[in-house]
RNA sequence: GCCAGGGUAGCUCAGCGGUAGAGCAGGGGACUCAUAAGCCCUUGGUCGGGAGUUCGAUUCUCCCCUCUGGCACCA
């Protein structure tokens, strides 16, 4: 089976923060576990380059804007392999691959009309060169001196009609409710999203004219304009799966892919991705089975607030990964938050769940299992039927049951289930006694064995969430057979396999 | 103002008609294979406030307070 899916792509304006790498974890859990699956992944990630800030923020630097974006898209790039992110696309929107397809995509709807060219008069910031709508004045009416000189300006832009298509969004909203397939994930957005359609009105501006913004993809039908924003970023998400506009064309690889799996953070969910996006994708002819899902996640929050520059509590996930290592990182994001709801970023709680969960619980059952298989056994175990066999199996199918849901937390619980029975199961034999009666070598032997293939079946579980560990439990077990989802079958594990020798694979961090 | 979702043990959250559960933190214990890890037991809550429906409500209904999103509006 072929599965598609995207992260939204960064802004390339700043540095990225916990937000940009919780996203790209979390898919990467989601893409890492369709591969362990069978699945023919293909896990799209990128940059957003274009754009009035970037165009501003490489003046202020004196740089050309490709000069800059490929410096903070540098940091990105280094970042996602810091963190494992293993996609197989990269989505940078500098691409002329990506600027063939988004001008052949408004060529194609230009010509089939759906954009009209209007006067647009509005309040303008000459000093943040944008327009200012009621949201930007302040408790007085007025605009705010951060505004610096309001003008009121006349522009003309092209504009991509929207409001034609609000009913079908409604009915196609409710369909995949209805047919338990919800365009939107976790369901409870989808009231939120079908709420902004229903008050849907007035069309998207999609130009800016080159005499402000020159930063940009150029209008095929106007030299005087580049394309703002959205036509340029969501389409990324087809450009990049080998989709070709024009009518007519063979998009045969393309459609192997699509549909995609949309990851993507509540504040983009209303409006972009829940109405302008399947709106466009209709406008270039997709039918309704052709529309993507959307899996809208929550909002790390620092100390109950928001994170924000002006409150600087950003949190640097590189810094994070040089502190406390990728496992630690990559475990807290994905174990400590609900999918799609927000959650409270702490590093006494990565702390506490790096030493509770990988070094307490699962680092030290290898650690002691291997210990005792060593010293009781010289390494080699027999192959022998378990009690806890039955047990595991139930815990894999639940893994996998919240794995398909997206509900990754709830995944890593499951597989953690395990290792708590396990660590149990080791003090009910307690294999020191067994060892010093010859008459229970057997039993021994059945507990070590348990012991090594019930790890074994969880360096699988864990292979989504942390990669790197796992593979380093592997090596410790010196297994080195595929690693899939089948081979959480119970007894692999040969007789008279040769165990590998304990090394502390999470070592506790101490704090003071 | 409107829509949605919260307010349950010190902390993070689950439960959702029969007067409450988990993990972590706190307290106690037995053990020793192990990263002073693991295991067992345990303290702890008038389930935001009020009214109603019910034999009975944390769980359903209504009102209020409060938090979080989204939308709208105004001088």
């Amino acid at each position: 089976m072929n599965f598609f899916l995207t992260t939204a792509i960064d802004y390339t304006n700043g540095a990225p923060h916990i937000g940009h790498a919780y996203e790209k974890v979390l898919a990467d859990a989601i893409a890492r576990y369709r591969r362990l699956k069978g699945d023919a992944v293909f896990f799209l990630t990128g940059v957003d380059q274009h754009g009035q800030k970037v165009q501003q923020s490489a003046q202020k630097q004196g740089v050309a804007p490709a000069e800059f974006v490929a410096g903070i898209t540098s940091q990105f790039l280094s970042l996602w392999k810091t963190l494992d992110i293993r996609y197989d696309a990269w989505a940078a929107t500098v691409d002329p691959v990506h600027k063939h397809c988004v001008q052949a995509m408004l060529q194609r709807l230009w010509e089939t009309g759906h954009f009209y060219k209007a006067k647009q008069a509005g309040y303008y910031s000459v000093r943040q060169e944008q327009f200012l709508t009621d949201k930007e004045r302040g408790p007085d009416g007025e605009f705010g001196p951060e505004w610096g000189e309001v003008v009121l300006i006349e522009e003309e832009n092209y504009f991509f009609k929207l409001a034609g298509h609000r009913q079908w969004l409604l009915d196609f909203i409710d369909a995949r409710s209805a047919a338990g397939k919800p365009f939107v994930l976790p369901d409870f957005r989808v009231a939120e999203l079908r709420n902004a359609v229903e008050k849907l009105s007035g069309d998207l501006c999609i130009s800016r004219p080159k005499s402000r913004l020159e930063w940009g993809i150029e209008l095929p039908f106007d030299k005087d304009f580049v394309t703002y924003v959205w036509f340029d970023a969501l389409s990324n998400y087809v450009s990049f799966a080998g989709y070709d506009p024009t009518p007519g064309a063979d998009n045969a690889v393309f459609h192997s892919r699509w549909p995609a799996l949309h990851v993507i953070g509540k504040d983009i969910l209303v409006p972009p991705h829940g109405i302008y996006w399947p709106i466009m994708l209709r406008a270039c002819g997709f039918s309704d089975t052709e529309m993507p899902t959307l899996l809208v996640h929550g909002w790390w929050n620092i100390a109950g607030s928001k994170m924000s520059k002006s409150q600087g509590n950003i949190v640097d996930p590189a810094e994070l990964v040089k502190t406390f290592g990728v496992a630690a990182t990559r475990y807290y994001l994905l174990s400590d938050i609900a999918t799609g709801r927000d959650a409270d970023f702490s590093e006494e709680r990565l702390i506490l769940r790096y030493n509770t969960d990988l070094a307490n619980s699962l680092g030290n059952l290898l650690n002691r299992s291997l210990s005792m298989a060593k010293r009781y056994r010289g390494g080699a175990v027999k192959k022998s039927a378990s009690p806890l066999a039955a047990f595991i199996a139930e815990k894999c199918a639940a893994y996998c049951r919240h794995m398909e849901a997206f509900e990754v937390h709830a995944a890593i619980e499951s597989a953690w289930e395990i290792i708590g029975r396990c660590n149990g199961y080791v003090e009910e034999t307690a294999p020191w006694k067994l060892a010093k009666d010859p008459a229970c070598a057997e039993k021994l032997d059945g507990v070590l064995y348990t012991l090594a293939e019930a790890l074994r079946i969880l360096s699988i579980l864990i292979t989504p969430i942390i990669p790197e560990s796992a593979e380093a439990i592997r090596s410790q077990l010196a297994w080195e057979g595929s690693v899939t989802l089948a081979q959480c079958e119970w007894g692999l594990l040969p007789d008279g396999h040769s165990l590998g020798d304990p090394v502390p694979v999470f070592p506790r961090i101490e704090s003071k």
